[in-house]
RNA sequence: GGAGAGGUGGCUGAGUGGUCGAAAGCACAUCAUUGCUAAUGAUGCGACCGGGUCAAACUGGUCCGCAGGUUCGAAUCCUGUCCUCUCCGCCA
């Protein structure tokens, strides 16, 4: 959520920033309900002034007749004051509808472009893409033929988009979440694990927008608990109304994260196997910090991830994302896509991480402020995520990449102590 | 799940209808004083949203878990709700 002093203030750099990210929200008639709500709330104030006032001197009324009469105008006055009161708050209602849809500002360096075709390139991995001198399969066929995936028992049990994990595949998710929280920690992160569920204002404080008819959250009914997508959703909400000491920040997270998403609308997409799921586990960069801070902190991640997939010698090209392909919160994201040799005719680039700088437009609704040491006020954190690994996803990167003509894959050294073996061969 | 108690400022904790944004203590800040790893005294010290100012001063409103209700007026009375604690039951 911007700030609405901010958006008065700089009409015209918000209507241009909403054009190049494809949002369209009516920003003069935000501000036109902003001007009329605050001349609103001038007015109840005044009004509820002098209800006030009547109401002490009632307290020292000296006859009867005086008190009764006192009384009745304390109450005209309020009156006035709640029929004013309840206007302003409906035009606050209207005010902060179209201010939800107002995305955050844009990185002064990130490209334009109204979708994913504008992103540019910023940087490959260590890994080249592989000359494959066989016809390479994909993690689906692959799965099945290693007995690694099940999607039939997935579909059975819970529906299409889930998926039982069976053998080596169970080893490989348990270490890479092993690997990355390990490689994290030694980075000075705080592994934490959190809910799975989150009530209804985290979700929104975030940016989602659970229950709606396009949304991506399953929600538990009748309760105001929703399965998270990701453990952004509670990272972030952990620290919902508190205020942190200037000190203390940066303060950097890894978050073991149970994804539940609803895929609406995904049907249809090219979206085969592992790639697009309604569950998955993921592990999780959160930071919380400085203003001044969130840009080297972006960096950072964006540099934890590379290192975490030139680890498991995984090819990926980095991309800064475009202003019409950013979600709502974020000032600047990067993606890590790695090179899937099954994927599409002769292999794609497919998202396996992102990484957003949300500056202060998760932080105003969550309300997470901090101070300086000795000084009066708080002020509003910055935030960034980043995806560590998203499991589903990292293991199509790892078994199409790593599949020999055999037909087996072999793990990549670094997982190798938790699998317990160096490659996976047919049964 | 059952029974009970409680939620007040950074903390402890008074406060059962008007003079309460809230006593007192602690903590904190500044100053003074004694000089020895601290004591004593004075003063100040909540947050948020507005008006005002170059900035202050000054000033209006809101806030005593949250949301409603009663009343001219609510921290105080009523209802709902959330959370915490204790005891019992159940249980991975």
């Amino acid at each position: 959520m911007l700030d609405r002093k901010t958006i008065v203030e700089n009409a015209e750099a918000i209507k241009q920033n909403c054009a190049a990210r494809g949002a369209h929200v009516d920003v003069d008639k935000l501000i036109e309900l902003e001007l009329l709500r605050k001349a609103k709330l001038a007015e109840a104030q005044e009004l509820n002034r002098q209800a006030n006032e009547t109401s002490k001197l009632i307290g020292k009324a000296k006859s009867d007749a005086e008190r009764d009469e006192l009384k009745e105008q304390g109450r005209k006055l309020r009156e006035q004051k709640d029929a004013t009161q309840t206007e302003h708050d409906q035009l606050d209602r209207d005010v902060a509808a179209l201010q939800a849809h107002i995305p955050n500002l844009t990185h002064p360096d990130a490209p334009i472009g109204h979708d994913d075709t504008a992103n540019t390139e910023v940087s490959f991995g260590k890994t080249p893409v592989r000359k494959f001198d066989f016809q390479p399969k994909d993690h689906v066929e692959l799965g099945k033929s290693l007995d690694l995936i099940d999607f039939e028992s997935g579909a059975r049990v819970a529906g299409a988009g889930f998926y039982f994990l069976r053998n080596e595949a169970v080893l490989l998710d348990l270490a890479l979440q092993q690997f990355a929280v390990q490689q994290l920690v030694l980075r000075g992160f705080t592994p934490i694990t959190t809910p799975d569920v989150a009530h209804t204002g985290i979700l929104h404080g975030i940016g989602f927008m659970p229950r709606g008819p396009e949304t991506q959250i399953y929600s538990i009914e009748n309760t105001d608990l929703n399965l998270v997508a990701t453990a952004e959703i509670t990272l972030g909400g952990m620290l919902s109304d508190q205020v942190l000491e200037a000190e203390q920040l940066p303060l950097k997270l890894v978050g073991i994260s149970h994804c539940f998403r609803t895929e609406a609308g995904a049907a249809g997409r090219a979206s085969k196997g592992l790639y697009r799921v309604h569950q998955f586990t993921k592990i999780e960069m959160f930071a919380f910090t400085l203003p001044e801070q969130s840009d080297s902190v972006h960096e950072e991640l964006r540099q934890v991830e590379c290192d975490l997939f030139d680890a498991l010698d995984v090819p990926y090209r980095v991309v800064d994302t475009a202003t019409g392909d950013l979600g709502g919160p974020a000032y600047r994201k990067y993606d890590l896509e790695a090179w899937m040799p099954g994927r599409g005719d002769a292999g794609e680039w497919g998202e396996v991480t992102s990484t957003s700088n949300c500056t202060d437009y998760q932080a105003r609704r969550l309300n997470i402020r901090y101070k300086n040491k000795g000084e009066k006020g708080t002020h509003l954190v910055h935030t960034l995520n980043g995806t560590a690994y998203a499991i589903s996803r990292a293991l199509i990167a790892v078994i199409e990449n790593h599949q020999q003509a055999d037909g087996s894959v072999n793990i990549p050294q670094v997982l190798r102590p938790w699998v317990g073996k160096d490659k996976i061969s047919p049964k």
